[in-house]
DNA sequence: TTGAAAGCGGTACCAG
DNA sequence: CTGGTACCGCTTTCAA
């Protein structure tokens, strides 16, 4: 009874393509199947005859093994999942994604990683997504821009696949994640503006369903009430981190508080919308309105005059959430580590010299 | 002899974590592997009990496929790749990828399929990426913004993966691509620019390692051309896409023709890099000096004034791209097949109205 | 150092 | 309609 090549003619399905397989390589260098392997794994144990033999046969029959193959026995498919919920328009027009993006290639190239990104645009994305993650196509998954209380990370880390998420989960969660400070760096950006005098300080927060969001918000109430000051939701307009919504929310905040003296927006982007809407109002910043923004992004650099900002390690998070991704690949499933990084305020002409101080 | 549960440890490698198997969901449900298996490939045959059966066992169990076992034997993964290898910075900077990812994006998700983003950022991340790529990780590979003679495609194309270009290659290939007509989009603006009156029309091309780039000043020399007009090398400067280069490129006309009356940008962003360098020159636009665009995209709208381009339908690409790859997914390795979408100049004031004739 | 063989978790053919 | 079973291509004992 034959083990192989049994069939008269070879079954359509199989890896789809002819692509040689290792057996072939095997035959052709004239070794058994398993020192093939042995090659190919880095395996020690294989004589630099046979060794030679194998890689010259592979050479030939431009062989590359099948990882599907390889994943089944090894359950490991050396690849690791980005996942970034947003519409495409917000995802590639923030300055936020690229740097973080380079942080984590960074790690994961230098350990042969592929990093893959996943951009889900629907609920039903969303719902494939869960199968591929947990179906076990990628090692690994870091999971950023999470909104409201999204049972994704939890669900696939319960599947037993590590995670690490970017910005602290809404909820309580066993989910690994890496943090910038957002409350610590509110709070100096607000604490500033007090220093130089202002008093009638607005704010105009970001997304409220998002750690950073409430964190940024929750630094700029730490700054005023460890200062004495009381706390006006008159001066308080939610946003969505994007220019446009910082340009309508400093529209609201003046017809509310002509008098407002300052005002710390929750990203640089809505920083830039909230100084065009200061223009066309005529008021002069800082002199009349100091801003303060958050990301230290490029943005903060471009706009008239440069804005002042909180300056976040994007890349090193990135970094910090591969490097805790890669951890987790090694060891058994942890959870509940998290990791929060250090942010810096950075003063610029939109709250500095030349206002009134 | 036992065919299963010989070991007395379950084996550590075995996809890593202990998820349940089918065999395991078919035990509980009182059927047959085989059964449970004709539940999830939605085969016809099988009786409403015995679907209830593992379909209530397969939940209870919390049962997803192992996509690595079925892969190794359908030979699909039911996923693809879409490849763009530009720096992050410039990949998220770009108004062109959102449109783009958006366009494909909406066509594979009605398929079921997933789409995966891969971004090579060195010469080692493509070389790993053609392994991952010819290794079965996808079913098909689209790819855009290709610069120089990359081999990658063809390398893929070979290997058996379908393979669908987004831009003409450099090279003659037998992949398949989707392109817009960038000769003809680029000849009806300079066009536009004689019929208005121009006569020393310049041009700030793409990058000409690039097919977008050379086919962009071909429609440039084809108009003038046509228009009985002498090409003179000196009213032309290469540009990459991006703002800053416009601008130096601007810089280096005026330098060499002060005496220009328009000019022809390959991007939206270079021309508003342009028009930054005609503003401090002191040149009105459209009066001094017309200017066009190409992509029509959001920059066009927001530059003072704002600019005329070629709108190419980006989304649309997407689409199609998605389409031939679908095509290519289910009939035998198809190549040679190209599709090109048609362009269109869209005038706004940066050579409109307010001008001089 | 090497080869034989037992699976990894599915799918699909073949009998019944 | 169902069960038995032969693979898919590779890794990894186990013995030789």
């Amino acid at each position: 009874m034959y083990k192989r090549g049994v069939r008269a003619l070879p079954r359509n399905g199989a890896a789809g393509n002819g692509n040689p397989t290792l057996e072939e390589v095997a035959r052709v260098a004239g070794v058994s199947r398993a020192t093939a392997s042995r090659v190919f794994t880095a395996s020690p144990k294989v004589s630099p005859k046979a060794r030679r033999a194998v890689e010259r046969a592979a050479e030939k029959l431009r062989y590359v093994p099948n990882r599907a193959a390889r994943t089944l026995v090894t359950g490991r498919t050396d690849s690791v999942g980005l996942v970034i919920p947003e519409p495409t328009s917000f995802l590639f027009g923030d300055p936020f994604f690229p740097r973080l993006v380079r942080g984590i290639g960074e790690v994961l190239s230098r350990r042969q990683l592929q990093l893959v990104l996943l951009m889900p645009q629907s609920k039903e994305d969303e719902a494939r997504l869960e199968g591929y993650l947990s179906a076990g196509h990628v090692d690994g998954v870091l999971m950023v821009s999470l909104h409201g209380n999204d049972p994704l990370p939890e669900r696939v880390h319960r599947r037993g696949t590590p995670v690490v998420l970017g910005g602290k989960p809404n909820v309580d969660s066993p989910v690994n994640y890496v943090d910038v400070d957002n409350v610590g760096g509110a709070r100096s950006a607000v604490e500033h503006l007090i220093k130089i005098g202002r008093r009638r300080i607005a704010t105009v927060t970001g997304p409220l369903d998002m750690g950073a969001g409430v964190d940024r918000l929750q630094g700029y109430h730490d700054a005023l009430r460890q200062a004495g000051a009381q706390i006006d939701p008159v001066l308080q307009e939610s946003g969505d981190f994007g220019q446009p919504r910082g340009a309508k929310a400093m529209e609201a905040l003046l017809h509310r508080r002509p008098d407002l003296d300052a005002v710390f927006c929750a990203s640089d982007a809505m920083a830039a919308g909230a100084l065009e809407t200061l223009r066309r109002h005529k008021r002069r910043v800082p002199q009349d309105v100091a801003v303060v923004g958050f990301d230290d992004s490029t943005i903060a650099t471009s706009t008239v005059p440069p804005l002042s900002s909180v300056r976040q390690p994007i890349e090193e998070m990135g970094r910090e959430m591969a490097r805790l991704l890669l951890a987790g690949l090694d060891s058994p499933p942890s959870g509940g580590k998290r990791v929060i990084l250090a942010t810096e305020l950075v003063v610029r002409a939109s709250s500095g010299k030349g206002g009134r101080e």
